[in-house]
DNA sequence: TCTGGGGTCCTAGGACCC
DNA sequence: TCTGGGGTCCTAGGACCC
């Protein structure tokens, strides 16, 4: 048996813990550059004005309007939070899967001293002990069903209380019946609709289908989700997590940018923190890919947008050598005269650092031997992010980063900015 | 003025090998 | 008249997730 331990409205249920004067009003989360909602909590989606993903300065007025407090993401924040959730459930199980920041499947067949409800309970009210944080538990002989036992936890509160269990037939199928076919997980926007045109609306009607034509359209994927409706484990359990296959990071300017030296900065300053991921994972990349483009939104402002893919001389994941890297490779996509929105990095080809092959014509690379970027991550992690830096991402950051203009103190992270019970 | 960011998995088709 | 059969590797694009 599998529970699916999710955190209800996660980011701005975070806000909420550090602000008691919030409880039980509406609450939004920004995403970067504050441009749209991400998340809103269960007083906000009451609020029919405010549907998730719309662009905040069209509704600026009904957030206003309803008295919705908002907040720009705090990653930092909610980050740690996730991480002491995790925590609390590991000591629940050997076996756990972080799914994602909000969310954890949690191997609980051992279970035999009490029944998996109560467990259930106690996983949440423990949960709710230590952090604040309010949960939903679906339990269930699957992941897909797990997770469609996690969102009837969620429905009809009273009856279930934040805890449901899928372990007799009976409860499988009436799971099944009650289930929109598009709420199913893994059954996105797409298939949802060809499912509606053939007449097939709930869960229940999904699993009748023949296996042939799940195959045909929806490929295996579809096939696993059809087994595991009906009961069938078809979904690894992975607890530990594979190396990263890309890792990359994009994200629009606070502003609009037409200098190639500023946009520099920006890609360096992005590379510095892709590169720290890979060295933490002990591996190295082949490929360096850049990108760059205007507002797609825009209809005033010209056109343009280019990609660019290198290939390493050598696998790297030395900040340095990137970054001289990226340099030149944005150097080769850059035109004058337009305005900018938008540049990313990716990384990709990754392998672990003992398999990278030397070049027989080049030095051996320096994160082989030299102390230089083990001391480099010693320093910033001691003392914050970007404590050092390369001098090529240099110091006008504030012109160009995103915007946070209602950003919410780093409470857990930051000994200046620790919550005031009292002055 | 203003529209997020970071991922995974699968398939088809092209180019190539023997 | 008539042109095989078995592979690999890579990429782009689609669909989905949070």
């Amino acid at each position: 048996m599998i529970a699916l331990v999710d955190c209800n409205s996660f980011y701005a249920t975070c806000e909420q813990v550090f602000r008691p004067d919030l409880w039980g009003k509406p609450v939004v989360v920004l995403s970067n550059n504050d441009g749209c909602v991400i998340a809103a909590n269960k007083e906000a989606k009451a609020i029919s004005e405010i549907p998730m993903f719309e662009p905040v300065f069209k509704i600026k007025k009904q957030l206003i309007q309803n008295n919705v407090t908002f907040f720009s993401s705090n990653y930092t924040l909610y980050g740690e939070m996730s991480q002491r959730v995790m925590n609390i459930l590991s000591a629940f199980s050997p076996q756990v899967e972080i799914y994602s920041i909000d969310e954890a499947f949690v191997d609980v067949s051992g279970i035999k001293h009490l029944s998996l409800n109560s467990y259930g309970h106690q996983m949440k009210d423990r949960i709710f002990q230590y952090t604040g944080l309010p949960v939903g538990v679906g339990i269930a002989p699957t992941k897909v069903l797990a997770k469609l036992a996690n969102k009837i936890s969620k429905k009809r509160v009273s009856e279930n209380k934040g805890v449901f269990v899928i372990d007799t037939e009976k409860k499988r199928i009436e799971a099944l019946q009650w289930a929109d076919v598009k709420t199913v997980w893994g059954i996105g926007g797409k298939h949802a609709k060809r499912l509606k045109n053939i007449g097939v609306f709930t869960a229940y009607e999904f699993t009748m289908l023949p296996e042939e034509w799940v195959r045909k359209n929806m490929t295996v994927v579809g096939v696993r989700i059809w087994k595991e409706l009906k009961g069938i484990p078809s979904i690894e359990f992975k607890t530990m997590p594979k190396p990263k296959q890309g890792i990359g990071t994009a994200k629009s300017f606070g502003k609009k940018l037409e200098d190639l030296g500023m946009i520099q900065e920006a890609c360096s300053y992005y590379i510095s923190e892709v590169s720290e991921v890979l060295r933490n994972q002990k591996s190295c990349a082949t490929y360096l890919q850049v990108f760059l483009h205007t507002n797609y939104f825009s209809d005033r402002d010209k056109q343009y947008s280019n990609s660019i893919t290198v290939t390493l001389p050598i696998p790297t994941c030395d900040t340095f050598a990137l970054i001289s890297e990226a340099k030149k490779a944005l150097d080769a996509i850059y035109k004058p005269g337009y305005r900018y929105k938008k540049v990313g990095v990716c990384l990709s080809g990754i392998i672990p650092r003992e398999y990278v092959q030397g070049n027989l014509f080049l030095p051996p690379p320096r994160w082989n031997k030299g102390e230089l970027l083990s001391t480099f991550d010693a320093i910033n992690r001691k003392y914050g992010k970007s404590t050092v830096f390369s001098g090529l991402v240099g110091t006008r950051v504030k012109e160009w980063e995103l915007i946070k203009e209602d950003r919410s103190p780093r409470y857990t992270t930051q000994w200046g900015e620790l919550l005031r019970v009292r002055s």
